[in-house]
Order: C-alpha cells, then structure tokens, then sequence
DNA sequence: ACCCAGGGTCATA
DNA sequence: TATGACCATGGG
C-alpha cells in the first residue's frame, strides 16, 4: 500500500541489475574524493553532462574551493563563474550557497553522517535547490544510506520492461525499488550508476538474461 | 539547426 | 494535482 501502482518483483529488478553489472562491470559509482565534492557534484549535474560538471568542478579544485569554508567565503558571483561550464550557473551558485549555509548549520558533513536518515532526508529536501534525485545522490552516495535513485532513465527502463507506467510519483518508484530489493547500499549505489552508464551507451550493447532470455532495453529516450 | 544532458522552482489553472 | 516556462553550457 506503501507504492500503490508499484509492486515489482525482486526477481525482475534483481535480473536487471545482474545483466547490467555481467556487461559494464563495477564502474565505481560516485565518483569523487570527498563528501563534500560528491554534494556539490549532485548540484552541479542537474539536468547537466557530466563532462560538463567535470570541467566545473577542475576550476573549483585549481582555485582550492572546493572546500565547506572555501565555498563560504567566495562571493556568488565569483563561484558562478567558476562553475560556468556546468550550465545554470547562477542558478546553481545560489543553490551551492544555500546547501553550504545548510551544512555549516548542521555541523559540516560530520554532523549529517550522525542524523538518522529518517531526519536527515526531510532536512535536505528544505534546502532551497535541492529536489529528490538530489538529495537522493547525496543520500546514497556521499553518506551511503539505503535510499534508491530515481531518475529519467530509471523510469523509462520501467515502462520499457512493462514493470511501470513511467509517469509514477517519485516517492513511489523510489519505495518499490527499496521494498523490493531490501536495503543494500552497494548494490543501490552500483544499480543506479549501471542505469545511467547504459542509457550513455546508447543500445551499442544489449545485454540479455541469461535465465529468461529478456534483453535490457535502453532507457535512452522516451 | 535541433536535441539532449546523472533537475528544480515557481506561476498558473 | 498537474502542466509549462525558465534556467544555460557543450556535444552529438
């Protein structure tokens, strides 16, 4: 009742993801080297290439921002530029700022990794900038809780394997996945990057279920 | 030239 | 609740 509209079966969802890691393997999802670059990384890439987020983020590293106190310190203007190539950029120097505020509030990221996720996932959806998949990414990635991405891609592998409509509420899809699966953060964390890694592959390689015989469709595009 | 990318907010009905 | 406009760079 918790995901009416919803109900996969781990079967389905497991065989997706074993077909997925036999093809692409362990990608190392997210990449990054800290915490706090993992965060502002979830920022920067909303609706955003991720070699366009990397360029950002080398101009955040060669100035040395790319630090909580670093980042408080730059004026927004000055950030915006150095992010400019992530597109949005005032936008998103605006929403750095206030998840920067956010987190010297509550301690740096030491104070976060001390909430329960139950407290810290409503506190990060407050933060102006930050939506679901957001905070979702930081959730599971830089504070490796068991919270399961939903995003565009997820959605449309969905309705293309049947298991969903697609046009599902967020909340939904994100509780089926977790109910279905059970909490296990390093399978949620390679699931998603393994979604994402073959939507950029573009259908140049199909890998198919060894016991039903059923390919992964490509969830590029609708 | 057009379409899309590892979204989210806000105004409007 | 549910659309639509807006944000903006860079690669295919």
């Amino acid at each position: 009742m918790t995901s009416p509209g919803f109900s996969p079966s781990q079967l389905a969802l497991r065989c997706i993801f074993d077909q997925l890691h036999r093809t692409y393997g362990d990608l190392g999802w997210w990449p990054g080297d800290s915490r706090f670059e993992i965060m502002v990384g979830a920022v920067l890439t909303q609706n955003t290439a991720w070699r366009n987020v990397e360029k950002a983020l080398a101009n955040l590293k060669a100035a040395n921002a790319l630090s909580l106190d670093a980042l408080l310190a730059l004026p927004t203007a000055a950030l915006a530029e150095l992010i400019r190539p992530s597109g949005y950029f005032n936008i998103k120097a605006d929403r750095l700022g206030n998840l920067c505020r956010f987190l010297a509030d509550a301690g740096g990221d030491t104070g976060l990794a001390a909430m329960a996720t139950d407290a810290l996932r409503p506190a990060l959806l407050g933060v102006k900038g930050i939506g679901p998949e957001t905070c979702d990414d930081i959730l599971l990635y830089a504070f490796d809780r068991p919270v399961f991405v939903i995003d565009a891609y997820t959605r449309r592998l969905l309705k293309r394997h049947g298991l969903a409509q697609g046009d599902e509420p967020y909340e939904t899809l994100r509780a089926g996945f977790e109910r279905a699966l059970g909490p296990d953060v390093p399978m949620y964390q390679a699931y998603h990057g393994l979604i994402v890694e073959h939507a950029k592959q573009a259908c140049a390689v199909r890998p198919r279920c060894v016991g039903c015989g059923l390919a992964v469709s490509c969830p590029k595009r609708a």
